[in-house]
DNA sequence: GGGTAATAGGACCGGTTCAGTCCTGATTGG
DNA sequence: CCAATCAGGACTGAACCGGTCCTATTACCC
């Protein structure tokens, strides 16, 4: 199957929780919210950050933030910003000399209208889209015991 | 990004050449067609078998052929044949007991719109169509001489 | 001004997955 | 009966990824 990033899913439900929360957050703090271990979730904020899709705030009494509404966050804009630009391929591009089969690789632009389609479709769903598509016990924690998350994840 | 196997890769290229040449094929004479190995590509024949994407005639004179028109060969079903159901999922289906956290993974059903989505965008492109977005230098190879291919390669 | 709380940005290690090969058996044509 | 071919699985080496940690740097607060 088409194996997404675990960090990704952490990204969805981070940034899903971060929208039900006021103000500014810390990473410690997300991380008992969610369940998600700490340094993890440092991580993947730290990435989400470089991607403008949350703000940071540095220094005592920072945190993050989103920096856009839920409904204005394509799961395709977390794909990219966790796991690279969206396409389908087995060409490996760290390599810099591109394919082995110089120039003659048969698969050369054949992916193209795939790639294309699954841009699409993952830039049409938003993440305000996937926080409906949860059971409702989830879509609002009691976020004054966050124990409970803790201790129901074990 | 969204790794695609190799696999699934060479799979389309030998469907596209199985397409292109008449008769049973065995399959030392796709990878010499191909420029693929030979083991590689009995394995992803032997894969493309078990789901009735090609027919297989075994014994002496035996080989593969196509068993539908590219044409009706959807995309999605070469990548599900290789790499299994298509789904974008962190969670690990092997593990059996399912999600570690039992029941409160908040997960649950949240990338269902979004696998859909994309189910369905790689089930509108046929394999006719990934054949026709290729270099017309390769849509007709020189059949004759299939070591142009094998040199070409290294 | 100094201490504390927090992010930034790496390096690093261990486990898992995957591509690729090979081996043994089953089947069929000559 | 022999040779050619597929079937199916075991095995290995390498690459990738998740997860952790360490060292700056920045900003608030006393």
């Amino acid at each position: 199957m088409l194996r997404l990033s675990k960090l990704t899913d952490y990204a969805v439900v981070v940034l899903v929780r971060l929208s039900d929360m006021e103000g500014v957050q810390t990473s410690p703090g997300l991380a008992a919210a969610t369940g998600i271990p700490e340094p993890t979730v440092a991580k993947v904020l730290k990435t989400l950050a470089a991607s403008d899709l949350v703000s940071s705030q540095r220094g005592a009494r920072g945190g993050y933030r989103l920096s856009r509404n839920l409904s204005s966050i394509p799961v395709a804009d977390v794909i990219a910003s966790i796991d690279g630009p969206i396409a389908l391929t087995a060409c490996v591009e760290g390599s810099g000399s591109g394919c082995e089969s110089q120039g003659l690789c048969p698969m050369r632009g054949r992916w193209d209208p795939v790639n294309e389609a699954i841009h699409k479709a993952l830039s049409s769903i938003t993440l305000a889209d996937m926080q409906m598509s949860l059971l409702p016990a989830f879509r609002t924690p009691d976020l004054a015991h966050p124990a409970a998350f803790q201790a129901a994840a074990e």
